[in-house]
DNA sequence: CATGAATGAGCATTCATTCAT
DNA sequence: GATGAATGAATGCTCATTCAT
């Protein structure tokens, strides 16, 4: 009769943690509408009855995946954050992205798959979360080029963007992991031929 | 008695090709997943039992929504083939999808967002058709660089598609226009600054 | 211009033929219900438009093969008609049911499973000519043992009757056309223990 | 809070099994293939979304009823078996047989008719289930001629049930339950006829 | 008469969501 | 809170039948 779950998370936050991380990693798997909160139920162990009584829509499933995106990603940035110079903070970045290349050969970029399946879904769900999702990663990109004195700071951030999410969808659509590797040593070269204070 | 179609197409080529074209713009807009075939009969204003007169399954929708993107893309090839240089060529390319940045900007690229759920779709359908579709057009930009004598011309291909490709998605994703403008400019730009005949 | 049929057969008649008999094979090889009028249509080459000039219905096509079978049969009993005696007619009756083993195997007796499939299909259509099929055959065998002096003849004849349809069942449920034969042979020496003139 | 269900059934099993002999007087008279799923749940007054929980295709359904009839089976030849000699077993079959004789002049032999119509459906459904119905009828059979010493217990037990399978088609077609019972008479005096101990 | 095409009712099946315990 | 079961509105697809030419 002890508590199952530790004093300090609220009771039965750690199924409703169990739910969003399986439901995360099905939907990146089998997208969003392939996915049924059965499929849900089979992948946590958890039965489909229990899951309404955390979610009570498949939307609301949708908003907390987006969410558990964009935790990861303020935990990633954070991370990054640590380093001195904002060149090496972006180049760590790509470190990161790129380390996950091959499951982006299988499945794409979980960001940028679920973006475009959420935008296909506007009417029914509003995707702001996952217009945040880029968004701010943009953002975060722009003031590492603003930090290095440049002027163009947006628009570096959104070629930067582009690129590794463009290189993703190649790399998933060709299956072929070396190309993402390729493109990022592309990338960490040009942002090391990047001038730091100049327009 | 006048002839009801043309002499060159088949009987019910037209209406087949409603069908085709109304599923491409349905699945654009909605995707190929949330459109149901009474979506494509309301579209194009022909009745479901007829339709699968003319296609059996969605699946076959799919297929030939794929090939039309695929006849497409070879007509602008095609089209740009003309131009004298290669360096033209892709300027063109550039210039012809910043075009509809629009369209884009409502509902992402045409073939990029397909490929994506294509992808997830594997498994019911294979998608190697829409894997043809991106990659030929890698295909066809390597071989400018090739021509242009560059011997990286494969990563050039990849960099140019990617980069563009990431654009639709941000500029999907952020609602704005501009944003895949800006980035068309800087490909130009770009291949202006490429040599003709080095590494 | 010249006349396609014969003189003596009306118009058509070829084709409205080839439509019986196409269906009469398809229907009992798949079954009344599991066949579609295409299934006709491509079985005989007659376009779907075409058959409905000759067959308004599903069921007129149920009634014309049933007819077919209703004239196969009296064609087969006016043959075995010409022995000399009912003792030979019908040890000939069997052993021309005999010869079809075979195909029995496969897909049951003709007559027999067509029959079971239009009971089931009463309030739809009426099985008045099935009733028709199997009766006339007992009524047949019935007059041989009439002739033959004997006034158990109904008995006798449903007994004749029933047992080979009963063997058609089994020779098919199990696969196996050794089964019909041994039980032919059964039958036949059946009919020649019984007694000519006795009750 | 009393037990909703026996303690010796698993829960749902009892609506399982409505649906199940719902199923099965269904397919009783109207035919497997003439049945829908609708047409079970409007029988039964289960409705269809929840039918689905229990069966997921109509073939399990066909499953279920076939091995019900085979339940059946089983039970009746297991209340057969106490009787003392085979002799006595055979005619006790062959009363149970006769007494649903009413049954069997509006929808003919249960079993019969659902073999045929599983024949039609082999490539859809395997008939295996079906084959052994009537196959371990006979089987049975067998072994009571052998305990009563005939060498030929195969050909006597092929000719019971054959013999009886077609009093049930004959019966149904000429909707006359009296044929039925005359014709089991004349089975039992053949039983009786029967030498115990020669070939 | 011939034929490809049209039509709509119906069917098996799925699934998000709700309910009773 | 937990859970199996219930529910009904879709969904993809079929098919007998009709129509226009």
């Amino acid at each position: 009769m002890a508590a199952a779950s530790s004093p300090t998370t609220p009771r039965g936050a750690d199924k409703r943690d169990r739910l969003v991380d399986g439901a995360r990693q099905v939907f990146y798997e089998r997208g969003v509408e392939r996915t049924t909160i059965a499929d849900i139920a089979e992948h946590t162990g958890i039965p489909v009855g229990n899951i309404y009584y955390y979610f009570k829509t498949k939307d609301e499933f949708v908003d907390a995946v987006v969410k558990t995106h964009a935790d990861a990603r303020e935990q990633l940035l954070a991370r990054l954050g640590r380093r001195r110079t904002p060149r090496a903070r972006l180049k760590a970045l790509i470190e990161e992205l790129d380390a996950t290349r091959d499951l982006i050969t299988d499945y794409g970029c979980p960001i940028g798959t679920l973006s475009t399946e959420l935008n296909k879904r506007s009417g029914t769900h509003q995707a702001l979360g996952s217009r945040e999702l880029l968004g701010s990663m943009v953002d975060w990109v722009e003031e590492q080029f603003n930090e290095m004195g440049r002027s163009d700071a947006r628009d570096l951030a959104v070629n930067l963007i582009a690129t590794y999410e463009g290189a993703t969808i190649l790399t998933h659509s060709l299956r072929d992991p070396d190309l993402l590797h390729r493109q990022s040593q592309r990338l960490r070269r040009w942002i090391d031929s990047l001038q730091s204070a100049a327009g």
